[in-house]
DNA sequence: TTGCAGTCAATATC
DNA sequence: GATATTGACTGCAA
């Protein structure tokens, strides 16, 4: 990297990274100031060449939306610090009081004497006006690792204490709609795992926080909403009776009725519960279907293939989301105060439990062990990620451990190797991660056959299992959905290996669920902590080290 | 091209 | 009415 350093522009958020912490570690050595100082605005973009010029000193009015955009860059003030400093001082600037959020500056955030805007608009993020003009993007870039679950839990808190809406929340501060708060806030991925875009939200929250008026604030526009919207509501209902829609006014005013408009919108697809079930058994045996498989589950459900395609899309992402969770709250558990990023401590083990909805499936999935590195090294990993932790989490049911492999953690602390799998864990654990996506999926396995499946009804054959045989990564999936669901599936595996009804049937799966720390599911949890730790072991032949258990 | 992260926004639920 | 869920979409990276 030193000697061959891509430009900027080319590298990747990750990619950046490093350049940027060299430039920290360079002011440091330097002297030179790093964070802005009030007011002044860093430019983004980094010279990834050695030469280093503070690139963060380069002012770079950058709004908050485009980041990348280098545009103009003034020479930025210095404020001397080392780089130890610098990383303190980020931490401080989101951590310690903040000057008032919102704001004006630019503009953007609704302006209190405009209550119509307010209401009306959600409002860009803030601006985070007292950090000076350092944008968003780059208090992220530089901001030292935040305790995500600590920050939504402290927001919740704030919240609920004073009676403000996640909607409100989410347009004033952090400039997302509702859903996005309420899954931000009882979701939040560790951070580590988030991208830059990703870690917005949480500075903004931790801004938010640190700010004394926060709640005030919050508060005054809570009003000037209520404000403006019964002035809206007055002025509408006295000055004539056309058009009500409030909410809609807009597109109303342009000319055409309402009707079009909801005409044109599609209406959402809801999925049937039978539908969702069938899903999820497709996925257990395949988490990264063929686009042949899912054709074929389209047609077997009746539903469109982007549906299809949409639904592994989310389930894969949302199931992740849900072993980051446990495994903060596990580790939480586990270790007192866990205020300290559990989100990145979390980890040990994580038992169980898994999503709903998951199947726990995704345990292994791990997006978690994927980016262990990026903390940084194993070290970082471990660390961060509480990496162990990860592979353990939700360990019944997992069953794909996609991605991850690539770093699959160890076992959790308590569960060594492979020997407590006994027989059930399938020592063909395979291989390896998953595996591109599509890879194994395509394989020929079991693949569900199409021919099975009834959805829901059809169930009952359900039957099937697909053994194994699928790729690489099905396979563990494969492994491990059968250990999730045993018996069940394995008898009718021997059934009829492939057909669709695997993916249906087996009722039993939710019965299974429910007992989360049924011997059994200890059981299962063991057999795949072994696969994961062979697995881990194959995979990292080549450096051995690590993991200290 | 595929998968993922992050979101939106419609619905469902509380 | 507020919050939670979830199908779909966008943009990015590999």
């Amino acid at each position: 990297m030193l000697s061959r350093p891509k430009p900027w522009s080319k590298l990747t958020q990750k990619g950046r990274e490093p350049f940027i912490r060299m430039q920290l570690w360079l002011n440091g050595e330097l002297g030179q100031g790093v964070l802005p100082v009030q007011g002044q605005q860093q430019g983004p973009v980094l010279h990834s060449m050695t030469s280093l010029q503070d690139p963060l000193q380069q002012g770079c009015v950058s709004s908050e939306s485009t980041p990348k955009t280098s545009a103009s860059c003034s020479p930025a003030p210095e404020s001397p610090m080392s780089s130890s400093e610098s990383v303190k001082s980020l931490t401080e600037l989101v951590q310690q009081p903040c000057p008032p959020i919102e704001t004006s500056k630019d503009g953007k955030p609704p302006e209190p004497s405009d209550p119509a805007a307010s209401d009306s608009q959600p409002t860009t993020p803030l601006p985070l006006s007292g950090h000076s003009a350092l944008s968003i993007q780059e208090l992220v870039a530089m901001s030292p690792e935040l305790d995500t679950y600590g920050i939504t839990k402290r927001v919740k808190e704030v919240l609920t204490d004073n009676n403000l809406g996640q909607r409100l929340f989410g347009e004033t501060i952090l400039g997302l709609t509702q859903g996005s708060v309420s899954d931000l806030l009882a979701r939040p991925k560790p951070w580590h795992k988030l991208s830059l875009k990703g870690r917005e939200p949480f500075v903004r929250m931790q801004l938010w926080l640190n700010d004394p008026n926060n709640v005030e604030k919050l508060m005054d526009m809570k009003r000037m909403e209520k404000k403006a919207y019964m002035k809206r509501r007055h002025s509408s209902v006295s000055d004539s009776q056309p058009c009500e829609p409030p909410s809609t006014g807009i597109d109303y005013s342009q000319g055409a009725s309402p009707q079009p408009q909801h005409q044109l919108k599609k209406p959402r697809v809801v999925l049937a519960p039978e539908e969702k079930e069938a899903l999820k058994r497709a996925y257990q045996q395949k988490p990264y279907p063929s686009p042949k498989t899912i054709e074929e589950l389209a047609t077997q459900l009746n539903l469109k293939t982007s549906t299809v395609i949409n639904w592994f899309h989310n389930y894969r992402s949302r199931i992740r989301r849900e072993l980051f969770i446990e495994e903060i709250q596990a580790g939480s558990q586990g270790q007192a105060g866990a205020s300290d990023s559990p989100s990145a401590r979390s980890g040990r083990a994580a038992p169980s439990s898994e999503g709903d909805s998951c199947d726990g499936v995704e345990a292994a999935e791990g997006p978690g062990a994927a980016d262990a590195e990026e903390s940084g090294g194993p070290a970082a990993a471990a660390k961060s990620q509480g990496g162990p932790a990860e592979a353990a989490a939700a360990p019944e049911e997992r069953e794909e451990a996609p991605r991850p492999a690539e770093k699959a953690e160890p076992p959790p602390s308590g569960t060594p190797a492979p020997d407590a799998a006994t027989d059930e864990s399938r020592p063909r654990a395979p291989p390896p991660p998953p595996p591109p996506p599509e890879g194994p999926a395509d394989g020929p396995g079991p693949v569900p056959n199409p021919a099975a499946a009834a959805p829901a009804a059809g169930e009952d054959a359900a039957t099937s299992a697909a053994p194994p045989g699928e790729g690489p990564c099905r396979a563990r999936d494969g492994a491990d959905r059968s250990s999730a669901l045993p018996s069940t599936s394995a008898p009718a595996a021997a059934r009829r290996p492939s057909s669709l009804q695997s993916l249906f049937g087996l009722p039993e799966a939710a019965g299974a669920r429910d007992s989360r720390d049924n011997p059994l599911r200890k059981k299962k949890a063991a057999n795949l902590n072994s696969i994961i730790h062979r697995l881990e072991k194959a995979a990292s032949r080549e450096e051995p080290i690590e993991w200290e258990f």
